[in-house]
DNA sequence: CCAAAAGTGTTTCGAGTACACCCATGC
DNA sequence: GCATGGGTGTACTCGAAACACTTTTGG
């Protein structure tokens, strides 16, 4: 601050793990990277230009998407991390919906085109550029403390949803089942979801209950910085008791005769 | 990342809120700025310096405090929080036992020397520069969420210390009273904390026993970045299932007749 | 004997968890 | 009629919370 031995002055830059749910799977947004491998969007801060406002241009050019969660999430400036030179990279992980990333979702399918961004299931990366894995592994870690007391789930699902692609979707972060009773019960209890009048139904079953996510007067906004007097923030989210925690593994899997050997698989406790 | 519009480089720079418990109070510890105005002690990491190295030399210079817990906080980079010119802050806050700060104690009871570094409570700043007081906020706020899950806590004691010290620092940071028997049955039915064979006799009172933190083994380091190869982290910590959250306001203030008005004063539910 | 902090158990309440069956639909 | 996901209620357990008196010491 007031000692300055500048001498040859760290580059600072930005990267953003982009999260969302495909086929039930968490999935990270990736581009490529110089050197063959894949890695995740990011920039350099232009002068004057913030570092959210930073990340949130990396987001809109990488994958068209505005308005979504963002949150900070470390700030990894070691000498070596870079051999190319000493970079101090930002790093923050970002949520959409499935319906709201255009350029994400129109370029995957085809087996990827040229400087086109794609989804990787974070289940299954294949190789990162620099550190880019360890970052995405933290925010996986983050994303999955958030969600069990915030409500930063809801960031991932179209604004009408179904009980069971909400239960779904925190099943797919948490990595294990949860019951569904429980879940429901608790949602609901809660009072963070209200039913509207539409139902959806698809295919040879039951039709389903749609419902929204009840981000109303926001009893208090949280999230990563202090916000104090800044832009208002693009999005709600609500402290709540414990969402998932204690909705533990679900029924088990085969109803007929359940297997007894109740200590193989299963473990879930995570980092 | 691959687009470098580099026009004026921001600078990158350190800030660090050390903590302390003295009189019962939390107090950070503030040196002067530039400005007559008093700030968090910082830095501009050398070249081949890592952020984490940088703000620890921070600490050894200004407060002579070595092997202290540290933890990323935020990293601000607003064009506008500096005045003077562009700067990234990446913010810290560390934690060290009253009795393991020694150039920080030796000047403060005199009414503050010249670059001399003071303690303040953070109850009761004084104006500080910049965004300083922001930052002091948002280390309490996350200082207190991980208090109530992890044992950054014994960080703020000395190798010894008694359970009613080891209460009191709780009650400091999160500003309400806690219930001695929970508070005691918690901790040890925990096992994070075990009897030395010492007691503490100190004026007119029952001697009280002498205990020690039981970071052994350490089940699960946690903390903020994801620690994977780099070096062996200074100080353990351990993520317990909750160790105060439960531990609501104490006992009634006054034994005797105790007024019948539960609708006043203790909010403490914080931010 | 008084003040001051240390030390110690029990009861109540509610959240967390486990668990199984019927419903509505499309094919 | 059958496969598929939607939808619903109860009982048990355990941690969280409230609560008051005795002990040891120094002055």
């Amino acid at each position: 601050m007031h000692d300055t031995s500048a001498d040859r002055p760290p580059v600072v830059s930005t990267a953003v793990a982009l999260f969302t749910i495909r086929d039930d799977a968490l999935q990270v947004l990736l581009v490529p990277a110089g050197d063959g491998t894949l890695a995740l969007p990011g920039t350099t801060p232009r002068h004057d230009e913030g570092l959210v406002a930073a990340a949130r241009r990396v987001l809109a050019e990488a994958a068209g998407a505005e308005d979504v969660w963002l949150e900070q999430l470390y700030t990894f400036g070691d000498p070596t991390r870079n051999p190319a030179h000493r970079e101090v990279a930002v790093t923050w992980y970002a949520l959409v919906a499935a319906d709201r990333a255009p350029a994400a979702n129109a370029a995957d399918a085809p087996a990827a085109g040229d400087g086109a961004a794609r989804w990787a299931p974070v289940a299954a990366l294949p190789a990162l550029a620099l550190d880019h894995r360890r970052i995405v592994d933290y925010a996986v870690q983050r994303l999955r403390n958030k969600l069990e007391y915030t409500t930063v789930g809801f960031q991932l699902l179209p604004a009408r949803f179904t009980l069971g692609e909400l239960q779904r979707v925190y099943e797919a972060i948490l990595g294990r089942p949860l019951d569904k009773r429980n879940f429901r019960r608790k949602v609901e209890l809660l009072g963070i979801v209200r039913p509207t009048r539409e139902m959806r139904r698809a295919g040879a079953q039951r039709p389903a209950q749609l419902w929204r996510f009840a981000a109303t007067e926001a009893p208090e906004a949280i999230g990563g910085p202090p916000a104090n007097t800044a832009a208002t923030p693009p999005v709600e989210l609500l402290r709540v008791a414990r969402l998932s925690p204690s909705l533990r593994r679900g029924p088990s899997r085969s109803a007929v005769t359940p297997p007894e050997n109740p200590a193989a698989p299963e473990r879930g406790s995570a980092a």
